[in-house]
DNA sequence: TCTTTGTGCTTCGTAATTTGCAGCGCTCAC
DNA sequence: GTGAGCGCTGCAAATTACGAAGCACAAAGA
């Protein structure tokens, strides 16, 4: 789209830091670029970028000008997405950012589910910290987040949100295995693998172990569950996982334990857009998809 | 904005319903503009207007577009404004539609008020029946709009809503004057002058005269509530009218009767705002304040 | 029925704009 | 103190957009 050029350009400077390393990233030349931002800040009423001695960088000014950029590139994506569905072709993208426990089971059903009615439609799915996905939403650059706690929740809309109890994930073999019921303070004892802070699972556990005498002593700070899962097995070590990323009907190599509210606060999985963006029609029925799904789990 | 100069072509080129028109209206020459038309249909990848024998038409692409491009207009405006606005000044602009019971006693109060703090801020206040008020919200011509009973109140934002009565307005020299309590059949026994049916407080005295026997007769359909008032003062007939249009404390000339709400239902008084939209910060402003007075009524 | 008017669109020479090249002055790192 | 990297600017070349005129067509009017 040649009307957004000088707004792809000033994007492209903003994320070099340099007018002459964007130039080369966009194949134009250093002084055409230079003398494009120039005339745009001359238009716009003020300066977009601060001079600093080794490149540029965007002021104030700036910051919500960039936003503004991305907000209509990516409407303008948006209406020329939904002109090609009115014109019969049922295509389209669904970017998605989201935490790990999403990955294993309940995303690739909830693709596949929706790829059978429409096949036309491509899929990015990133899996994020919930930081790094309120990021990811801020940008543009996914269109939903389905992520366990989220940080900043009034600055998005939350089209749905439920809430899942934290499990305690051990080898079948081991001696809490048999309880039928279990406590925080009982896992405590053994040796425990949680993930690092920015993952929701251990901000609950943080806060769960604030209001008590024991304190979290992880033998193992790990950012893959996956691992987690794994390395439980083969041990004494307790790990620590939500329902929706475990198969806790089918898979008997494990134990599993739901850890009541009053020990370990139950997470919110909340799925998030861009505050008042008007989603690609296929993400928005995507959206649409997993809230139901989401609100029968 | 230079960059956005060929969608206000466009967007001139809808309104104006030919490109040689337009095209006058921009100043520039018909083969100048047909080609930038042509030039962005086919970097947009669809045609935008229908060729007409006398003229051309939006398709329906081209609505979806236009959509766009005046969001997009907006937002640059909202950040410019924004932009101006961390630079010290406090200027802006607040566009509003509203209900004409709306403008003689409230909205001035409102306004002078905001402006006491922000004497930079223009206004236009716009006297809009609600469909009108909806169309401008849509057409982001005004940035709010307060109407009584919105049609469509799904489309947009409401900001707050309350409830106001419907007020029977009579001379104090009427027969009726001084009764404790007034019913909608009482007033149906004189002549009455309602407003026409776009009006808000007639679709309200239309769905209340639904359910009764006796039947809405009006003696005059005025669209003027200024009109009603004096008219009713010189002689036996009886308006109707919303609190916040009246002053009912102080104006002893009249006779007021709120009429219950199992007689003509209450009106809903709502705050509006175009769905998802990031209005400028005057606008803004000016909208938390307007919610404030509103909840307060 | 024939003319008139108004439409979108095209061609072509020209005017306006944008670009690339080269070079300036500056600051920081080594 | 020297070189690398930065933003910025003059100037000529290249690209792009423009205006004037004219074409084909369709609807309205005589």
């Amino acid at each position: 789209m040649k009307h957004l050029q000088t707004l792809l350009l000033i994007e492209a400077v903003a994320i070099a830091g340099s007018i002459r390393k964007a130039a080369e990233d966009m194949n134009i030349t250093s002084s055409a670029l230079n003398r494009r931002i120039q005339g745009f800040e001359a238009e716009f009423g003020a300066p977009v970028f601060e001079r600093l001695p080794r490149g540029v960088r965007l002021n104030p000014a700036g910051e919500l000008l960039i936003q503004h950029i991305r907000s209509q590139k990516s409407d303008l994506e948006r209406v020329q997405a939904q002109v090609a569905d009115l014109s019969g072709v049922r295509r389209g993208h669904v970017s998605i950012a989201c935490s790990q426990a999403i990955q294993p089971y309940f995303m690739p059903r909830e693709v596949s589910e929706y790829r059978r009615e429409h096949p036309g439609v491509t899929f990015s799915v990133h899996v994020r910290d919930r930081d790094r996905a309120e990021e990811d939403l801020r940008s543009y650059e996914s269109d939903l987040a389905l992520v366990f706690e989220p940080r900043h929740s009034a600055e998005f809309d939350v089209l749905i949100s439920v809430e899942q109890p934290v499990v305690a994930v051990m080898s079948n073999s081991h001696p809490l295995a048999t309880k039928t019921e279990l406590r925080l303070r009982d896992c405590l004892e053994f040796p425990h693998v949680v993930p690092p802070p920015a993952i929701g699972i251990r901000y609950l556990l943080d806060l769960a172990v604030g209001r008590m005498s024991q304190k979290l002593d992880p033998t193992i700070e790990a950012d893959s569950f996956e691992f987690m899962r794994h390395y439980v097995l083969n041990g004494k070590a307790i790990g620590f996982q939500f329902p929706i990323g475990l198969d806790t009907a089918n898979d008997d190599r494990f134990a599993f334990f739901s850890l009541p509210d009053r020990d370990v606060p139950h997470g919110k999985l909340s799925l998030l857009q861009m505050k008042g963006r008007t989603l690609p029609v296929a993400s928005a029925r995507f959206a649409n998809q997993l809230a139901l799904s989401i609100a029968d789990l």
